[in-house]
DNA sequence: ATCATACAGTACGAAAGTTC
DNA sequence: GAACTTTCGTACTGTATGAT
């Protein structure tokens, strides 16, 4: 166990005692990593969709703003952060974009806790299939969105760019699986019967 | 049939709890 | 005591479910 008279850690946090506490008592807070971490982040060549490596890139700078109550703890944090995932395979763009307007300076934001009550995204929703990626529908719809940007209406329906989503085509579980059983017409005395008749009364036995 | 919501599953971090 | 699992919170998107 150590003790200091100066810090502190607290799960992945580090609270101590910085510049300004002699004149204001508070306290300074930053990013504590464990000296065992070994920083094996998702390797970029991984197959897993793009929105995981953008979510945990955006996701750990977002952490590191929040716990960093100084700039440069903050900055030296990122720093790091962006080299070890440079010799992950990331480039330096897609590092930037997933971080892209997060903002230290805007850290009161960040700390202040989420809006849910914003308005849903737009998502265009289509059924998937094996052909799909030779219908580029983002493109289309990037080459076409003016159509419904310069309309009065339309534009203000939907001003935001829309999210493609894909829906799946029923496969045989859909159509042979359904989440509850139909009516029963039957006697109960068939070997169905019996059985959510004993679902219904656990206390009783199958026989 | 459609829509809204909850949850699943991928990732990151840490300590605490559980199992063998 | 080592190894594994759970917990909590953040990001992301797709799926399952229940209500209308």
């Amino acid at each position: 166990m150590e003790i200091s008279k100066t810090e502190v850690t607290y799960l992945d946090l580090k609270i101590f005692k910085g510049n300004k506490f002699q004149s204001t008592g508070i306290l300074d807070t930053k990013v504590y990593t464990k000296p065992t971490e070994t920083f094996q982040y998702l390797d970029r060549n991984s197959a897993h969709p793009l929105a995981t490596f953008k979510g945990f890139i955006k996701g750990e700078v977002l952490r590191y703003a929040r716990l960093c109550s100084n700039e440069s703890d903050f900055l030296e944090k990122r720093n790091s952060f962006t080299e070890r995932l440079l010799t992950r395979s990331y480039s330096p763009e897609e590092i930037a974009a997933a971080t892209n307007g997060l903002d230290y300076k805007q850290r009161t934001n960040l700390l202040a806790s989420k809006n849910i009550e914003t308005a849903p995204p737009l998502v265009f929703k289509t059924t998937y299939t094996p052909h799909i990626k030779t219908c580029h529908l983002k493109q289309a719809l990037t080459k076409h969105w003016n159509l419904i940007a310069s309309d009065k209406q339309l534009s203000r329906l939907f001003p935001d760019y829309p999210t493609i989503a894909y829906k799946g085509v029923s496969n045989l579980k859909d159509l042979l699986v359904k989440s509850r059983f139909p009516p029963n017409q039957e006697s109960d005395e068939t070997e169905e019967g019996l059985i959510l008749k004993n679902l219904k009364d656990p206390t009783q036995g199958f026989t």
